[in-house]
DNA sequence: CGTCTTTGACCGGCGC
DNA sequence: GCGCCGGTCAAAGACG
């Protein structure tokens, strides 16, 4: 059974589902916000601790032979090394909804109450994402927004389908990487990992603030005039605005400090709520 | 012409 | 040392 709408309550939805996604977006702005906002924090904290100052020149791994000039190392205090920590194996939830975390706010009382001293190393930290895709599809590709070089790709022992290697295409300069392979118990979903951070704006260039790489706050979805195009860029964008989610949520639940001090907090705050 | 894929070679770590 | 294995290099090709 189709219901027929008329033309003023289709418009009324449109104008209900537009404003709707123009608050979701919203909430993403301020999540991406308090994302970054915290992530710099960390990052500040972990180099301060354990180097006052020696953040500067990190050469990556090895010496790379590039013809030309590469010598230009970007200010940016982070290191590549291993962190390749608890197998995290899934348990992945693929379409949550996420909420509004604006529990973020305690995020300075949160860092600055407790803290494990005993690890130091600041790493580049890893995240994993997992996408859904078409099983015929053998691209082995997962759009996030970035631009991305790939430079290898090997069949693993654990897994029938191969895993591919990308760097991003900032070469040298950024030096973020990322291994995309297809799930071995689900082929339907691919598995991206990313390691490392970008040290250059964002995907979609909205200038504005530096502070923010991810500048996807302008959200204009007129698909009245517009037609397919769009609406299928928007489809893409949603799914980058997930994958950007994910590797948020990962590399903050990875973050061996973040969980423990998210736990003494939350354990605080109980504690305190049941002493009323 | 520049940029990105492809693909076997190559390398280093690890277990034996 | 030797072989396995995951990760990377780099020459050659594809594509615009």
């Amino acid at each position: 059974m189709v219901m027929i709408k008329s033309a003023s309550e289709l418009r009324e939805e449109l104008n209900r589902v537009n404003s709707e996604n123009k608050k979701l977006t919203e909430m993403l702005a301020t999540v991406y916000e308090n994302y970054y906002a915290l992530q710099h924090h960390l990052e500040k904290l972990q180099s301060r601790r354990q180097s006052p100052e020696t953040d500067q020149i990190e050469q990556p791994t090895k010496r790379r032979k590039q013809d030309s000039d590469e010598s230009l190392s970007l200010p940016n205090g982070l290191s590549s090394g291993r962190n390749e920590n608890s197998s995290s194996n899934e348990a992945h939830h693929h379409h949550h909804h996420h909420h509004q975390k604006q529990q973020y706010e305690q995020k300075n009382q949160l860092i600055s109450c407790k803290r494990p001293v005993t690890d130091s190393f600041n790493k580049a930290q890893v995240s994993t994402v997992y996408v859904p895709a078409v099983s015929s599809d053998t691209s082995l590709t997962v759009k996030d927004g970035y631009q991305w070089r790939k430079y290898g790709q090997k069949v693993t022992r654990d897994n029938p389908s191969p895993r591919a290697y990308f760097r991003c295409s900032f070469a040298p300069s950024c030096p973020v990487k990322k291994k995309v392979q297809r799930s071995a118990e689900d082929p339907s979903i691919l598995v991206a990992t990313y390691e490392g951070t970008h040290n250059h704006l964002g995907p979609n260039a909205s200038e504005g603030d530096a502070t923010s790489q991810v500048g996807s706050r302008t959200v204009t979805l007129d698909m009245v005039h517009g037609g397919h195009s769009l609406a299928l860029e928007k489809n893409e964008r949603e799914t980058m605005q997930d994958v950007l989610v994910q590797q948020m949520a990962s590399s903050l639940t990875k973050d061996s400090k973040f969980t423990a001090a998210l736990a003494a907090a939350i354990s605080g705050r109980l504690m305190e709520q049941s002493r009323t």
